[in-house]
DNA sequence: CTGTTATATTCATACGTACGTATACGTGTA
DNA sequence: TACACGTATACGTACGTATGAATATAACAG
């Protein structure tokens, strides 16, 4: 009973972890960090967003613990947490490839 | 550039999925579901939503192939489409553990 | 056919979220 | 100090989403 409770909490907690993900600006920001660390700016350049816009998702991400960030004088330089994040997108993204091929053979008549 | 362009429809895909997976509704009835196949009633039972919202989030499971349907009779059956999305919930509920042991690490004074 | 039950959908509503603009904050420089 | 630049936040707005109540659809029994 409140491990029923516990389980209710928890399932806000991954329901949250996975609203951070569901954005396709997230996603791009977390896509070019993959490269390494940048600056907010940086990634201003790099996706074609709003300032504004890059420092909010950054500030979403970072408290969800996806990326960690370190000051550099004028600069602050964001990097992504660790590899899980990406192992998470990877099984998304490897099933919707697995999908898309299985569409692509329905589509050509089987 | 159409390699670009797929990468931001791509983007959009993996998004809608996360997004598909961002509410503790649709996560309860996954978590229902772990148990074997059930009928919308003994979803709407199990968690006490409304049918109406039980139907509706899984028609949106349905829709991310992330349950299957079958209908039985006046019945329809609902199960989860494959063990992928429960890995995808475990990595994400592994990580909230290890945070959470040591946020308390943090709390009890170190 | 009529009625009954299980499931799906429509509608109105309340809430959450993303975005641009403007503004505040922080840091280094003169 | 004042100024410039990078970053963060506040505000208003438009759109998306979750929900309950009511209604529609589907399958079976009689």
């Amino acid at each position: 009973m409140a491990q029923k409770m516990m389980r209710l909490e928890l399932l806000d907690l991954v329901a949250d972890r996975f609203k951070a993900l569901s954005d396709r600006a997230r996603l791009s920001l977390l896509q070019e960090l993959r490269g390494g660390s940048c600056t907010v700016n940086e990634l201003v350049e790099a996706t074609g967003m709003g300032q504004a816009n890059v420092s909010r998702h950054l500030a979403i991400l970072f408290n969800h613990g996806l990326v960690s960030r370190e000051r550099d004088g004028v600069y602050v330089r964001y990097e992504l947490a660790d590899a899980d994040v990406l192992k998470l997108c990877e099984l998304v993204c490897g099933r919707l490839e697995s999908e898309l091929a299985e569409r692509k053979k329905v589509i050509s008549g089987r």
